[in-house]
RNA sequence: GGAGGGAUGGCCGAGCGGACGAAGGCGGUGGUCUUGAAAACCACUGUGGCAGCAAUGUCACCGGGGGUUCGAAUCCCUCUCCCUCCGCCA
């Protein structure tokens, strides 16, 4: 959510960073006329009310020295003043519901760096990083190499649960296993984040928080009877860990990381990448939420940034860093850097990770504040996550990079003594 | 799942239709006293919206939402959360 204050002095700006964005749909100009009308009501309702407060303590005070008369009279202006506040605030109701779901429905603009560009073709490689492997044979597929190994099972994953699920078996549930547990042993031990264990399950009002709602419920799985939805990624539980909170003085930067499941619709990809285990309706992720001072946002972007292309390094991944251009951009991110893996096996670039800063847009959704200083009033604090990374993408690449003639799989050094001292996998 | 009891300022806790943004206490800040500190005493001590250059004014907030009333922390409805007992359960 964007500072109405901020909108209100910027419409030419902010009319930019919405065609910039392609969201031209975004409801701004709707927004700044619903808070112009609010205002004026407000400001008729509140001299309304200043009117019946006095008003009515006179009526208690007429009663007490016995002038029932004028107290009666009194009273019966005061009844009407009384109407007059109900109707306004009938329509302040409205006025009001409307602003906040306009406010809720505009995207987060973007940084001045962003590459401007109308859709995904606009992404920049900003770095490459490592050589593609090359083969004295024909590569393999990850779905193919998984089912010889007998370590991904797609079909007894599509009967029990239908299409877009799978079951990882033997070496490939414990090498998935070891990249998470891998994955958060250096976040926690090296780069200074804390584990956090939360709900796979949240309210709506959690959703909102994060901006996955009201916009985005299409994508998203929930109860049918209750107020729970599914996350799909624990960036939504971690960020509104504390939401609603003022974060004391000397607490920032706060750094959490959390391995968990994370549910997706895939509506929208329908019929895209329905093979393998690239795009599925669960998937292990562990993501690293930072809470920060608005001052360090970028810099904290680069390092957050770092902390997942580190991973792909150590695992001897080939990697590139796009800059997502504007209209690639989610509806929260101010900034988006994705790490995309290389899988030699379907030639493919693999998105394993996003890194965002969000400004203090889901902080002013969520009302996650700071206090600078003691004493100090509080401030929207900056917000931003990215994956450190996102699985069985990760168990892709492996597979198909580290495949060798016989069918084998070689395990990346850092794994294995995760996987029990497991060097090869056949 | 059944039966009860709760939710008030940073914390504890009173209030049950007007004098309540809310007693009292604790904590915090400033001051007096003191060589210094403690104690004692005095004062101050919530957040947000709107209007205004500002001083300031005004409105809202006693878990959330709605209602009754001239007037609600106080009465009614509803939701959420917490606690106790019973049942069930990894």
């Amino acid at each position: 959510m964007l500072d109405i204050k901020w909108m209100r002095e910027n419409r030419e700006a902010l009319a930019k960073a919405m065609r910039d964005l392609n969201a031209e749909d975004a409801p701004w100009e709707r927004a700044l006329a619903l808070d112009e009308e609010r205002r004026a009501l407000m400001t008729q309702v509140e001299a309304l009310r200043a009117e019946r407060n006095t008003g009515s303590k006179q009526v208690g005070q007429l009663f007490k020295e016995k002038k029932a008369d004028e107290a009666n009279a009194l009273k019966e202006r005061m009844s009407q003043i009384g109407n007059e506040i109900g109707e306004i605030d009938e329509r302040l109701r409205v006025v009001d519901a409307e602003f906040s779901d306009a406010m809720l429905r505009i995207p987060n603009p973007p940084e001045p760096d962003v590459p401007v560009a109308l859709d995904e073709s606009g992404n920049v490689p900003v770095k490459e990083w490592g050589a593609k492997p090359t083969f004295d044979f024909e590569p393999q597929a990850h779905w193919d190499i998984g089912e010889k190994l007998d370590i991904i099972d797609i079909e007894r994953g599509t009967k029990i649960s239908g299409s877009r699920f799978y079951v990882l078996k033997k070496a490939g549930a414990r090498l998935q296993r070891a990249l998470s547990n891998w994955f958060l042993d250096v976040h926690i031990s090296e780069h200074g984040y804390e584990e956090i264990y939360p709900p796979f399950m949240v309210r709506e009002q959690t959703m909102v928080g994060t901006g996955n709602l009201p916009k985005f419920g299409d994508v998203l799985y929930r109860d049918a009877e209750e107020d729970y939805w599914l996350i799909p990624t624990a960036e939504v539980p971690v960020t509104n860990l504390y939401r609603d909170e003022i974060i004391e003085p000397g607490r920032l930067p706060i750094y959490h990381v959390a391995a968990t499941p994370c549910f997706r619709r895939e509506k929208v990809s329908a019929g895209r990448d329905v093979r393998g285990i690239k795009r599925v309706h669960q998937f292990q992720k562990v993501e690293m939420v930072k809470f920060v001072e608005p001052a360090t946002g970028r810099d904290e972007l680069e390092s957050l940034t770092r902390n997942a292309e580190e991973l792909c390094e150590r695992l001897g991944l080939p990697y590139r860093r796009l800059a997502i251009a504007t209209g690639d951009l989610s509806f929260v991110a101010a900034i988006k850097y994705d790490i995309e893996v290389w899988a030699a096996g379907c030639g493919e670039w693999l998105e394993v990770s996003s890194c965002s800063l969000f400004r203090d847009f889901q902080a002013r959704r969520a009302n996650i504040r700071y206090r600078p200083e003691e004493g100090a009033r509080p401030d929207y604090v900056y917000t931003l996550n990215g994956s450190g990374l996102a699985l069985p993408r990760i168990i892709i690449a492996i597979l198909e990079n580290y495949q060798q003639a016989d069918g084998s799989v070689v395990v990346p050094e850092v794994l294995r003594p995760y996987m029990g001292g497991l060097a090869v996998i056949r």
